[in-house]
DNA sequence: CATGAATGAGTATTCATTCAT
DNA sequence: CATGAATGAATACTCATTCAT
């Protein structure tokens, strides 16, 4: 297995997933149940999960409170729905149409410089998806869209450990190590910041870039 | 400012606050209160603040559900109380008993490896204050602690550069680096373990420190 | 006055309400009016007006939840309707075509029988006459409706006793036996049986006849 | 099985559940309960379950609404319960201190009187009782404190008829006429009168006693 | 000091009704 | 005429907090 393959795995499996929606639903993807997701995706970040009222997203996505309801079985089923598109409009962003490089140095340039695109672009989506990330009330199908991600990246890691281009470590260490310390640039680099513009200057993203590889590299 | 004033420093607050805490109400500290702050540690770590009821909290905690108002203002001032405590603790075991070191590699492996210990010995309370980081129920005063503790290591880092021992980058930037990844570390390690000893093994976490030192050093 | 101008004051009162909606909604009384009935009916009898949604009538009845409120004015506008109508029907069965008879005996065995009759074949409409007698949100129409019916009852039971057939008991008291002892015939011989033939056999109720004409017989 | 093991076993049932409580639950039973089984009991009669809002009993109860909760486990609890006890109450007034008589018509007459003692001062629990015959929201338990009461009287029925003293006709039915009868009397008699005394005269309770009974003694 | 019964404001969710299509 | 998506008031129920004991 190696990244082109399990780039075309996430292609597929993200394409599938948006016909499939498509074609289901193609009348029901309303405006209002974008504007609500949305809103829950703000609140849910500002706040968290317990922390936001439903009749709160509904006004603020300007829907009268039942209206959620209707697209929604339940505030469970909304974040759930929420984790899900956005995980995968993460990993559509990722993996959508990637170079085919096997030099494990520009492969990791190529990843990291698309999740920080991601990132930059969708700041509450990445924070959201975070924040998220073993919330007890995510379902068990929602849980999948991660692991399928996490098992991807290993495959990935594993394939160029075998050519030498990595340390040899366990590959979930080293992913750890460098989706942890993503996370930690913005973190680190945010902190501090007003909430206009919640954006990791590309300088700043290329210098990360230089350390974390640094951490990996064989 | 080197690691030492800042160890000093570190030192100070932590027993001054100890201290201040002493005088005011060496008294209160009874096991009920030691009783209600572990209990509500674990519950806020496996449900998050707003999941968990105050009678619960009580409940766990063996007391009477009017008796945590005896010892905190509100169940903000209970987490508020709990995230100081908890930092302070965790300052207190990455810099007690500071060895006197002044090369970056072999201060950086003594934090490390601190922060390692404290984080297995300590789960709940690594994952509850990675929980906290941010969230809107804290008051300046804990956020306060958060900062000095950040200020703490920014200028340790600042120290090393100027010796030329690390990357020339914003000190945000690497320390969010380091911290990220070693949150994604315990994450990534753990992730599919059983809950019963969430621990990462020395190994791994000696792996881990040479992969993040080639991040960061110069 | 005798059970003959009685009954034609039935068949009267009966005709005229349906000559009156005749005139007033000949073109509304659609399929589409009788499947929500039917629905209403079917839905009021299993679980009560209130534990019943408008949508789900919508849903028996195949229609548009907003077609019910083209017919109906609300949800208490629909009960009434039916209410009325199957109280009418249940009228217009027991005195239609009326044999002229004077004795009592015969007279009560004519109405006995003529109710049982209709009991089983609407076991669902007498049900729900019976749950909804004397329901809050019935309207001044609905319970003249009922009113009238129990007027008659009593001329006629005034008349017989006034003949010495009946015992001298106030009509109300008799009535209240009759009525009551028919609908407990019902309820004692159906409480266990399955639900597919709502039915009481000929020979229960011709062996009940026989008991409470005893009770009422002078 | 005669009348005085039936009332041995129905006193032995009702003192059983009395003294279960008693010991279960002496300090619960305050006076907040009984309050709020007293408000539940009037606005049930009033509207039926579904038509009475828990807030509203709360305010008739003279508690705060969440003290329902404290006392019953859901509004469907608090029917069940309240089915239960008042049942239970029935039960025991009619069969509690029975005098040992073996004719059935004196059997009859006492069990009568002790009815319609029952039905008179506290109408609102009979009323109660029958309309909450067959409700979709009663549990198991409460069905079955009825079903108890059906058999005990069945068996009664039963041992007359074998002494040639009741009419030979299913004892279902026998007890249907006369259960339907008894409410039929209240219902007939009571139709039109003011709500302030919901009493049926002794006079009128005697003759309806002596139709009923004509209606199945053999 | 400790308690836990009581409270009522606040929560998620339902449902009678409307109205644009 | 018929529809069903949209609504928001109303519902059952929870929970942080108080206070009499």
């Amino acid at each position: 297995m190696n990244i082109h393959s399990v780039v075309a795995a996430a292609k597929h499996s993200a394409s599938e997933s948006a016909a499939g929606r498509a074609s289901q639903q193609r009348i029901v993807v309303s405006d209002k149940r974008d504007a609500i997701m949305q809103a829950a995706l703000e609140l849910f970040v500002e706040r968290g999960f317990y922390g936001v009222a439903v009749p709160e997203i509904a006004e603020r996505a300007q829907v009268g409170a039942g209206t959620i309801y209707r697209h929604f079985e339940s505030k469970e089923g909304l974040v759930n729905a929420l984790y899900r598109e956005e995980k995968q409009r993460f990993a559509q962003s990722v993996v959508a149409s990637f170079p085919a490089i096997d030099r494990a140095r520009e492969l990791f340039r190529a990843l990291w410089t698309r999740m920080a695109s991601f990132a930059n672009a969708n700041h509450n989506s990445f924070v959201f998806l975070e924040l998220h990330h073993h919330a007890p009330y995510l379902d068990d199908q929602s849980r999948a869209v991660e692991l399928r991600m996490i098992e991807m990246f290993e495959a990935v890691i594993t394939a160029a450990q075998n050519r030498g281009e990595l340390k040899a470590a366990p590959p979930r260490l080293l992913m750890g190590i460098v989706m942890g310390a993503f996370t930690g640039v913005i973190r680190g680099c945010l902190e501090s910041e007003s909430k206009a513009d919640r954006v990791v200057s590309d300088a700043d993203w290329k210098l990360a870039e230089q350390c974390v590889w640094e951490a990996i590299r064989a």
